[in-house]
DNA sequence: ACTCTGACTCAAGACGTA
DNA sequence: TGAGTCAGAGT
DNA sequence: TACGTCC
């Protein structure tokens, strides 16, 4: 039982990890990633990662009183109106979106599940309390983070683009790794995913802040696979493995090693098997269990759609 | 001096008008 | 959930 | 650019 609690904990610790793939790229390989702007993406074709989108407008769109839009009978319909409106703007910049929506998340991930509901009753708890004695601001704050988008939004949505005309695939499982199979089979030109491990996924552009509204703030990122491998030196096996040290949602990481350490490593032994031969166990003991190959797979194969 | 962890906080859309 | 920042411990 | 409004 015990033991359960601490995977929990170092799964958290992992997606932690991969937010600092960024620093590390800019740093490594600074001419993988372009400031870029919509106006540059006329005519291209991009697979979006649809996954925290609808969270996005139920939590943004509407909310001063911690509730959403409304139809006549009470009905959210936040959702729908920033996916029409979000879509237009593609559009109406020459953008052809192809909306990628999140099938059943992977077994390997059902541990972080448990806890992402644990963590809604806590916030749910948070809220009734705000509601009884706190501030307006609390109710919005913490309403926020009880809120999640329902199955029947979901297809609202789908339907919705589908009426518009517009290309939606579902995914069988991540949605990233659709998108990303997507790219590679030449169905479309970028991912659009605020999530790095499309890149572990292989994609072979990537763009980030595509959903941001304020563009000064959020500028929007543009990252080339194949000049972050040209500019590490690394090929995409390898580049898998630094990612599952930094941390993937897979397997757990070795303490003590962070972006630096992990990508100097990388670069001295290029896989983990060798990595793990070179470590002192003293200062960096691996964890037990440390199923770094089964965390491969679902990274080199991931469950999707076959495009190519 | 550098690296990593952990605990914390905050914000999370798009439009039109002034 | 992710990003930024801080203090504190380890290398 | 900031801000109020979208239902």
């Amino acid at each position: 039982m015990p033991r359960k609690e601490i995977i929990y904990r170092d799964r958290d610790r992992y997606r932690m990890g991969v937010k600092k793939l960024r620093s590390l790229i800019e740093e490594q390989a600074p001419k993988a990633i372009k400031n870029t702007e919509f106006k540059a993406l006329e005519g291209r074709i991009i697979a979006v990662d649809t996954s925290n989108n609808l969270y996005q407008f139920l939590t943004a769109i509407g909310t001063e009183n911690g509730s959403s839009l409304m139809n006549s009978i009470g009905e959210t319909t936040s959702h729908l109106q920033g996916t029409f409106y979000r879509t237009i703007k593609f559009m109406s910049n020459g953008i052809k979106p192809v909306f990628v929506f999140d099938g059943a998340p992977p077994t390997l991930k059902s541990g972080e599940l448990a806890k992402r509901s644990a963590k809604k009753k806590e916030a749910k708890e948070n809220l009734d309390e705000a509601k009884e004695t706190g501030t307006t601001e609390d109710v919005a704050k913490f309403s926020k983070r009880t809120t999640s988008a329902t199955r029947k939004q979901n297809e609202e949505c789908i339907k919705l683009l589908t009426l518009m005309g517009i290309p939606v695939v579902r995914a069988p499982c991540e949605a990233e790794a659709q998108c990303a199979e997507l790219v590679k089979g030449g169905k479309a030109w970028a991912s659009g995913s605020e999530d790095m491990d499309s890149l572990a996924f292989g994609t072979k552009i990537l763009l980030r802040n595509l959903t941001a509204s304020d563009q000064k703030k959020n500028p929007l990122w543009e990252f080339d696979h194949e000049k972050l491998l040209y500019g590490t030196g690394f090929t995409h096996d390898q580049f898998i493995d630094l990612c599952i040290l930094l941390g993937c949602d897979y397997c757990e990481s070795i303490r003590g090693i962070g972006p630096v350490r992990a990508f100097e490593l990388m670069q001295k032994h290029k896989s983990i098997e060798e990595v793990v031969k070179h470590l002192d166990p003293t200062k960096y003991p691996v964890p037990v269990p440390f199923p770094f190959d089964e965390a491969r797979e679902p990274i080199q194969e991931p469950t999707c759609h076959p495009c190519r």
